[in-house]
DNA sequence: GTTTATTTGTCCGTATGTATA
DNA sequence: ATATACATACGGACAAATAAA
């Protein structure tokens, strides 16, 4: 294919470009890049992944870099290396990232609870701005409770949290009881039933809001997902913004065939 | 809040540095990050977005830097400005991003495949890499069917598909009936009943080689999304890496309260 | 109906970096 | 190497439309 050709020597000049404009060593990026592929379970436990050789090539840096980025992964115990066969990924990840099954509301909620830990850092009421008042479906003027929290996994932040709920719910708990139970377990005990929620996945930048919070680098990729929960008379109650640390968080999602789409189907 | 105020000076530094660090100018990354929450939602229709000072404090830019951020959001149709009232969203975006939501598992698929155009950069039968192995669940040496195919939504690219399939299942078409049909109606064609599919959704950052194609620079944000598809007998037979531009796709997913999860709460 | 605050529109002058002749 | 032109970005000032008190 001769476009491809083409555009490969263009690729291979970017590289030089990228990597080496970013002020972060190459070997470093090399490895940021790699972990990213182990956490998110491209390269999965057990699985070879490139050696030096392939290294060299893909990123076009000498062997001495492609070694230290995976001897970098070795000193972090992400990957064991052998001679003669390659660098394996480890059974057991350090810092393996926290994984949820979003497939079930309540239940996705609730094991966020219990394996994570918030911490609050914004507590208000506000006038709804004028986008949470079309999400919550009220009026632009109407007081909501925002609130702004982050969520720590075995003690290291990974998610930067901000919600909005009407005032009509909000003023029954406080703020310290948001930091000790989720918020839907504190919406549920006002006696409302969730039924349901819409999620909007997206990636995005860290800015240099959350970018310290998170711990990580301005400009690194977040992951975000704006989530709107309702109850059962199908009225929100609930708008969050969520973003997300990609290296300690797997949103994860299960999809079967269900009964309407198999006669869907037929009809082809 | 001391620590906030704290922090609020550092962060501002740190604007000046990320912002001003790029080449690009100032009102267009401002753009960038408007558009980006028009277009996945976070501003819906008819919403105000920020107005000029408040981007002037947001980003620590002028006036003119502001205003001409948000004249470009109008000029490119994405919201309406009125003196005296702000600038507001409009009810018609131009080029809004594809939405699928990803509750079923044919119907997403079959969706995708009537909406968008596929375009094969890449077909070949390759030796299984072993990360690949271990998600189809055979042999590191086993032949697979690897593919790369561009996906465009009104002649526009936004995905970038990687696909690896046994080659027991993969020689049963060719590389033309790839650009034609989706490969699950390809697989289904052959008597296998898809069942079930897990999907890993994670941020990643563009790099020289898709960035290129899907028409992105260098280091922005895509949305990865890793897919395994497996047959009724629950045995894996289709295993995705998916790239996707986030301002062009919306990846959406409606969650409900099961049976069990109402259990669950019961226990507490 | 009048006043006031908000918000955008328009204009000035200045400084800087980049590209071009 | 020099001069010119252009785009970017800042600060300040005033006018006009809108909304709220």
């Amino acid at each position: 294919m001769a476009p491809k050709t083409e555009n490969r020597d263009k690729e291979y000049e970017q590289i030089l470009m990228v990597l080496r404009d970013s002020k972060t060593p190459l070997y470093h990026q090399i490895f940021l890049i790699l972990r990213g592929k182990i956490l998110d379970n491209t390269y999965p436990p057990h699985s070879l992944i490139p050696n030096e050789k392939q290294i060299m090539e893909m990123y076009d840096v000498s062997r001495i870099t492609a070694k230290r980025a995976l001897n970098e992964l070795a000193d972090a115990n992400y990957v064991t290396r052998q001679r003669g066969t390659g660098t394996r990924v480890r059974e057991q990840l350090p810092d393996a990232p926290l994984e949820i099954q979003s497939d079930d509301l309540i239940e996705s909620m609730y094991q966020m609870g219990k394996q994570t830990k918030a911490w609050v850092l914004d507590f208000a009421y506000i006038k709804a701005p004028s986008y949470v008042a079309i999400h919550l479906n009220c009026q632009e003027g109407d007081i909501v409770q925002m609130a702004v929290r982050i969520r720590s996994y075995k003690g290291k932040p990974f998610s930067y949290i901000t919600s909005y709920v009407p005032e009509s719910i909000g003023n029954n708990y406080s703020r310290e009881d948001l930091g000790n139970k989720p918020l839907f377990q504190l919406i549920e005990q006002l006696g409302i039933k969730l039924s349901r929620a819409e999620h909007s996945v997206n990636a995005v930048l860290a800015d240099p809001t959350v970018a310290p919070l998170l711990g990580v680098d301005i400009g690194s990729p977040l992951l975000s997902v704006n989530k709107l929960i309702f109850d059962e008379t199908d009225k929100p109650v609930e708008y969050l913004a969520d973003l997300y640390r990609p290296d300690r968080y797997n949103y994860k999602v299960n999809l079967a065939v269900t009964q309407e789409s198999e006669m869907n189907e037929a009809n082809d």
